[in-house]
DNA sequence: TTTAATGCAAAGCCTTTGCAACCTC
DNA sequence: GAGGTTGCAAAGGCTTTGCATTAAA
């Protein structure tokens, strides 16, 4: 679901990069949004990129981050009650923690995990595209 | 996450006599919208409740749903659009495959999926409170 | 009789869209 | 210079809320 980033390089060279080769043009809102989607630590929502972008229109957020999730730049989580935020696509595929009391998200990736979902899907039939594993609690620090 | 229901009852008159136990009225409106739930085969939208109770008003109807969500008779699933369903709580925790042609949501149950989770939880320092597995692909009927 | 519940319409959110001005390529 | 982009404001969905009326208990 989420692509690779070249760890030697720059996220957002990389992508405004790969933006440029498939022919949609570098523009300085884009930049803007890339790079503090890159201060981001984790994942985010239009609400915070926005705040932190006071000279980029709501519009132009919006815009940009539906653009990068199409290519495939940042995806898209769903939190239980519906929330929706983004983050930088990671390397591999993953899960998520979602810790109810201080909202952070942490990941982690689990092969045997996705082959079990895999298998599910299987036997019953369905021809699987994708899947979400969302775990909510508290996290290690908020306990 | 979700509730039992005694099988040889009716589930309208389980939840109705529930609800009155627990303080709340049971009204001409409420009786309406669980009869319409329990009618509805799966999960449902706001939408399609709506339409299926053209004599209670939207405004009740989405009261009524909240109600049931917080009593736990109904649940509330998230889907990968971030499109909001309900369904009737089934006795068991349950998963969910969800075709993205026809829209149609079923369910599956497997313990060792749960159990894999949860030993991703406890590898963390993680108190997992609960969790959601959503699987995204073309039903048998529509691949 | 008391007070929760209803229904309507209005208000709130969040997100998308229309369009003229603007900026990449 | 041409056409994709931007920003503003308006419009759209969906959900909640205020309030007078209605109806459970």
């Amino acid at each position: 679901m989420c692509d690779f980033y070249d760890p030697d390089v720059n996220v957002t060279d990389t992508v405004t990069s790969r933006l440029a080769n498939s022919g949609v043009r570098v523009t300085g809102a884009r930049r803007e949004v890339l790079r503090a989607i890159a201060s981001i630590e984790g994942p985010f929502t239009i609400e915070e990129l926005a705040a932190a972008l006071p000279e980029v229109g709501r519009a132009t957020v919006y815009r940009t981050v539906k653009l990068l999730q199409e290519s495939d730049f940042v995806c898209r989580m769903v939190l239980e009650d519906g929330g929706i935020r983004y983050e930088l696509s990671q390397g591999d595929h993953h899960h998520h923690l979602i810790c109810s009391q201080c909202g952070r998200v942490s990941e982690f990736v689990d092969p045997g995990l996705d082959a079990i979902i895999q298998a599910n899907a299987d036997r019953r039939g369905f021809d699987l595209a994708g899947h979400s594993v969302e775990l909510y609690g508290l996290c290690a620090g908020c306990r």
